[in-house]
RNA sequence: GGGCCUGUAGCUCAGCACGGUUAGAGCGCAUCCCUGAUAAGGAUGAGGUCGUUGGUUCAAGUCCAACCAGGCCCA
């Protein structure tokens, strides 16, 4: 055997690829720990050249083989529920990269209450019906109208929307397990199952019959490409930015209260020009005043406080009164052949920052002028079709034309008719369909609601007891809309989705049916095993109860938002009449916890609200993580058109998935937008995956090479040198403050603590304490039995506290550390998740460790800027320091071994430092003096140094203010002092270091021979020796570099692993080198 | 027009609930150090009107007000 497989060291074995499913380690039972091993294994060994998305393809090969989920979740049956509810993803297209953030966080607090002793569902869903998913089939098929899908067949229409969403469920399968999200596809709810149907038909039936569905003629917002009214909550997801026409036009009075207004003209202004071919009014507000002004032999009537802006050039002509006066007030209609008043109304709507203060008004197609309208008895002129089109109860000229399209025709005509003041553009925002990007028409239309208006107060009341995450969303975004609220518009003049289970006979009476086996009893035949979607749902019919006549279901589907809030206790088939889901929705409703994206509030987190209270009056979630948008680098939103979007899976192949995980879960606010790419991704591997690794990968490597075995070796914590004691101190008070974050669902601050921990262990303690594992010999004793043991305890503990924000590389240090040793379970996400341990929290040795790194930054500081090197030697660093001695002179140390002193002392027991400083300590004196701490600053600045020596000998020094003499104590100030010449000296926070900087004889001797041991050591290098090889070494060279090889012979011989050293030759690999000038020679061989 | 959020180094972000005089980190850049964790690690430096203005205070990045810019949402 040769010593490179003895020794396995850092050439990577190629056999790491297969390991899937590989079975726990067995328990090593050969006793002691051992130092001089390599015949028995120990952990397998690690690359340093690991790549992350392999090895995650091989923890998903293990979990999968070994069923750790299923595991994960029987480990905890019984234990107290933690509920988490899945918002379904709408299973319309592939996943994208804005999919992962949510579904980081939902696995995140899962995983985490699992560790933490819940027993959490992970129940999955797909949102399967509405516009979205027939969007995708109509442009396949190549549709555009509702007439061509009815031309089609709505049945195999219906079916192609089925198979469309079977096909995209595989997308987001593989995507949620390459990603590490752990839910239960298998046992996903589909909203398009007779079940999950049933379950909101019964829900809709107890509205019914509660009063609270019903159907009205109201102004609703209509896409007129869908051919179908959209709920507000839809319309608000498709405002956008548009430039529309801004008219200012000409109504001219016929009659008036006021005479001399007879002629003149009103001023009206509209941003949508069609709706003029159906004017019917003219609203003012009445307490507002209004003017008459003159301009190019023209009279224009509008509000005094619009005048300046819209008519500047105007002259007055002394006219003016209340716009009360106005009512009544006739004026010609644009268009004669259209019905109307033509008259002026009054209405509080009537804004006077924007306009002229006169609203033109067209009952069709607005809330406010339909009200109007209707108080007026106005008829409803409604020229428009299904499509939008105008028809042929329009004027000529715009018959056949799509709304919009109209306006410049509608401009020009009253341009020509002298009716028309200005024309402008306009840049505001305005809905348009959030599926098929088509301006919405706000239209009176026939139509079903749920009279959420009812229970205001309630979802206001549940509201309050909801957390939030960012709480600004409770009374702000949130809470705003919910004070807003209006009936929600639940029908849907479309095909693919829920049908609305009302059937109808020709006297209108309704009756709502709950379940197919209701229908079937009310059929007379059994229908119970019929698809529920249209059309075989509208072939049923029924013999009405009240008038015996026919009755036909009616023709509209519901909203799909409305699916998805019902998911709660449809996701069980829950069904009281049936008895069905009775059990699950109880134990699982209302959720602990949801996480959406912010744009979810007007959707998911609305409708869940409001079915929750509807149906259950309770609260249906206690705590939500609102999420922010996904941006790309430079910060734009992710479009198609941009070419900026990331595939999550090409990012997951390149990066790997913890990496994005991680990046998403830590990287900044979770409500800000998130700026994704590759390069941010690639930063997240290396300052943190790959540091975690190097420590990671370090620990293995000597552990082997030392024989190392966790479960043979036994250091009492309290036993350990105090850096041990120091970290093990970090990591106790780490899992308090990660389990503290992760309670608050901020996983941000959680995350963050841990990777500075991470960082602690790997620039700190792994440094420091980097040659205590170096130990092939085995002399190290239980020095280097510590070491391993302490890093060990925090790799496995760090593991665990990672585990729930990265799952991957998590395990796998958790497989090759832990796993099966001493019975611990075969997967971290079967562990525990770390508690804090208090007894190991040691403060006062925290401070000292941080005076101690500050120390060694100082000293550091001081060689750099004396450019005196730290491979050279130097006798003393003096320290000041203000706080406990006693706590930080065990440390010390270490901070000589660091900064390369013989030792390091502190400045009482010193003669060398020069005269004291002392600079106010604001925070106790500010309170203390007030205005005179100035006084006293400027006393200080100009001190010689015996003010603050005094103060430094622990005395009381008094200084003259302007309104007396103050008395400061030392802990009034921050000492620091200042040192004389052939010394350095640094000081920062109260805290000074000096070095001696002239090395002696001997100590310059010493320096040389540790060049020369950094020169062998490249040699090794260079000849391709592995860690391990013991050599034959020759040094030739003269001088100074002849007297250190001769001083240090034994210790350059040890360093370098030679068991010969002469000062001739070897034959083997040859270097040739100088230092300082002196010319050297090394050669080896390897033995 | 209204509501909410954001504004700190070239970039990404901490710090602000609880005010303390010298505002931090990472990345990038420059100079240097270290050299068997090495495709790592460390030090130093340049780089900041803490969006602006006013107020409160002995003291403001932090509290208050107004304003400006950007974003999201609503009208």
């Amino acid at each position: 055997m040769s010593a490179a497989q003895e020794w396995p060291g850092r050439e990577a074995p190629a056999t790491r690829g297969g390991t899937a499913g590989r079975s726990p380690r067995p328990c090593n039972g050969d006793g002691a720990f051992r130092l001089s091993g390599g015949e028995v294994a120990g952990f397998e060994p690690v690359d340093p050249k690991v790549s992350f998305p392999e090895l995650e393809r091989r923890i998903l090969r293990f979990w999968d083989a070994a069923d750790i989920f299923a595991k994960s979740l029987k480990a905890r049956e019984g234990a107290p529920e933690w509920v988490f509810y899945e918002g379904p993803p709408t299973a319309n297209g592939k996943p994208g990269i804005h999919h992962t953030e949510a579904r980081a966080f939902k696995d995140l607090f899962p995983r985490y209450k699992t560790m933490t002793g819940h027993s959490v569902g992970r129940k999955a869903g797909w949102d399967c019906h509405g516009l979205p998913v027939e969007l995708e089939v109509e442009k396949e098929i190549g549709t555009r109208t509702k007439r061509d899908i009815e031309a089609f067949g709505i049945a195999e229409f219906n079916r192609r929307c089925r198979e469309s969403v079977t096909r995209y469920v595989d997308d987001w399968e593989r995507f949620t397990e390459r990603l590490g999200f752990w839910i239960d596809t298998s046992d996903a709810y589909w909203t398009m199952n007779t079940e999950y149907i049933e379950s909101v038909w019964w829900s809709l039936k107890q509205l019914h019959g509660r009063g609270l569905l019903f159907e009205a003629d109201r102004v609703t917002a209509y896409c007129p490409r869908c051919g179908t009214p959209l709920s507000d909550a839809e319309v608000a997801m498709g405002y956008e930015q548009v430039e529309d026409p801004s008219v200012y036009v000409k109504f001219t009075v016929r009659e008036s209260g006021h005479s001399e207004l007879v002629g003149a003209h009103l001023l009206g202004w509209t941003t949508t020009p069609w709706t003029l071919i159906s004017n019917e009014g003219l609203a003012v507000a009445a307490s507002a005043e209004y003017v008459m002004v003159e301009q190019d032999n023209e009279r224009y009537v509008l509000a005094a406080q619009a005048g300046e802006a819209v008519l500047p050039d105007a002259r007055p002509v002394g006219w003016g009164a209340n716009g009360s006066t106005l009512v009544g007030t006739r004026y010609e209609p644009l268009y004669p052949n259209v019905q109307g008043a033509h008259r002026v109304v009054a209405a509080d709507f009537v804004s006077l920052d924007e306009g002229t203060g006169v609203v033109h008004l067209a009952p069709a197609f607005g809330p406010e002028d339909l009200e109007i309208g209707r108080r007026e008895g106005w008829p409803v002129y409604k020229p428009l079709d299904d499509e939008g089109r105008f028809t042929r109860e329009a004027p000529e000229f715009v018959r056949g034309a799509f709304f919009k399209d109209a306006d410049p025709a509608i401009i020009e005509d009253l341009r020509t008719r002298g009716l028309l003041l200005r024309a402008e553009t306009i840049e505001h925002t305005y809905p348009l369909c959030w599926r098929c990007s088509t301006p919405l028409i706000y239209m009176a239309r026939s139509s079903w609601y749920i009279r959420t208006t009812a229970v205001k107060d309630r979802l206001l009341e549940v509201n309050e007891s909801v957390n939030w995450y960012p709480d600004h969303i409770k009374h702000g975004r949130y809470g705003d809309w919910l004070e807003n609220n209006v009936d929600w518009a639940l029908s849907r003049e479309r095909y693919w989705g829920t049908p609305l289970p009302i059937w109808r006979c020709a006297e209108r009476h309704d009756t709502a049916i709950g379940s197919l086996t209701e229908l079937s009893e009310l059929a007379g035949r059994d229908v119970t095993g019929i698809d529920p979607h249209r059309p075989s749902i509208d072939q049923v019919t029924l013999r009405c109860a009240e008038c015996g006549e026919e009755a036909r279901r009616v023709p509209e589907v519901i909203d799909t938002w409305y699916d998805s809030g019902a998911m709660p206790f449809a996701q069980w088939g829950y069904h009281p009449e049936l008895d069905r889901g009775r059990e699950p929705f109880g134990q699982r409703f209302p959720a602990d916890f949801i996480s959406e994206a912010i744009d979810q509030t007007r959707g998911w987190f609305y409708t869940l609200m409001a079915e929750g209270v509807l149906h259950f009056d309770s609260i249906c979630y206690r705590n939500v993580v609102c999420l922010g948008l996904i941006v790309d680098a430079e910060g734009r939103k992710m479009s198609k058109s941009l070419g900026n979007v990331i595939e999550p899976m090409d990012v997951m192949d390149r990066v790997g998935a913890d990496a994005l995980r991680w990046y998403l879960l830590t990287g900044g606010s979770p409500w800000a937008d998130r700026r994704v790419s590759l390069d941010i991704l690639n930063d997240v591997v290396r300052q943190f995956l790959l540091t975690l690794w190097n420590v990671y990968a370090f620990h293995v490597t000597y552990a082997n090479a030392s024989g190392f075995q966790p479960e043979s070796a036994g250091v009492a914590s309290q036993d350990r040198p105090p850096l041990d004691r120091w970290i093990l101190s970090q990591l106790a008070q780490v899992a308090g403050e990660a389990r503290q974050g992760l309670d608050g669902y901020d996983a941000t601050g959680a995350g963050r603590r841990i990777a500075r921990f991470v960082d602690d262990l790997s620039n700190w303690y792994v440094r420091l304490a980097r040659r205590r594992f170096w130990d092939p010999g085995g002399a190290g004793g239980t020095d280097t039995e510590a070491a391993f043991l302490t890093l060990q305890e925090c790799l496995t503990a760090v593991a665990r506290l990672l585990a729930p924000f990265t799952p991957f590389v998590s395990e796998e240090l958790w497989r090759n550390l832990a796993a099966g040793r001493g019975g611990l379970p075969e997967s971290v996400h079967l562990c525990e998740y770390p508690e804090p341990n208090d007894s190991m929290v040691d403060r006062a040795l925290d401070e000292a460790m941080h005076a101690a790194r500050q120390i060694v930054e100082l000293g550091r500081r001081i060689r750099s800027e004396s450019k005196v090197r730290v491979r050279q030697p130097l006798l003393e660093a003096v320290v000041h320091y203000p706080g406990d001695h006693d706590a930080l002179r065990p440390l010390l140390p270490l901070v000589a071994q660091e900064l390369n002193v013989k030792r390091v002392v502190f400045a009482e027991s010193a003669e060398q430092l020069g005269r004291w400083r002392a600079k106010p300590n604001f925070r106790s004196l500010g309170p203390r003096l007030g205005p005179r701490v100035k006084e006293v600053a400027a006393t200080l600045a100009g001190d010689d140094g015996s003010l603050a020596a005094r103060l430094a000998g622990g005395e009381l020094a008094t200084v003259t203010t302007s309104s007396g003499e103050v008395s400061l104590g030392p802990e009034d100030v921050d000492l620091t002092q200042e040192t004389a010449g052939g010394w350095g000296m640094a000081a920062e926070g109260g805290l000074t270091v000096a070095l001696e900087l002239e090395p002696t004889e001997e100590l310059r001797l010493e320096g040389l021979a540790r060049e020369l041991v950094r020169l062998v050591q490249d040699a090794r290098k260079a000849a391709g020796l592995e860690i391990t090889d013991r050599i034959e070494l020759g040094i030739q060279t003269s001088g100074d570099l002849a007297r250190a090889v001769a001083t240090h012979r034994d210790e350059i011989a040890g360093e370098t692993l030679a068991t010969g050293l002469t000062d001739g030759a070897v034959a083997g690999f040859r270097q040739e080198a100088s230092i300082e000038g002196w010319p050297v020679t090394i050669t080896l061989r390897k033995k």
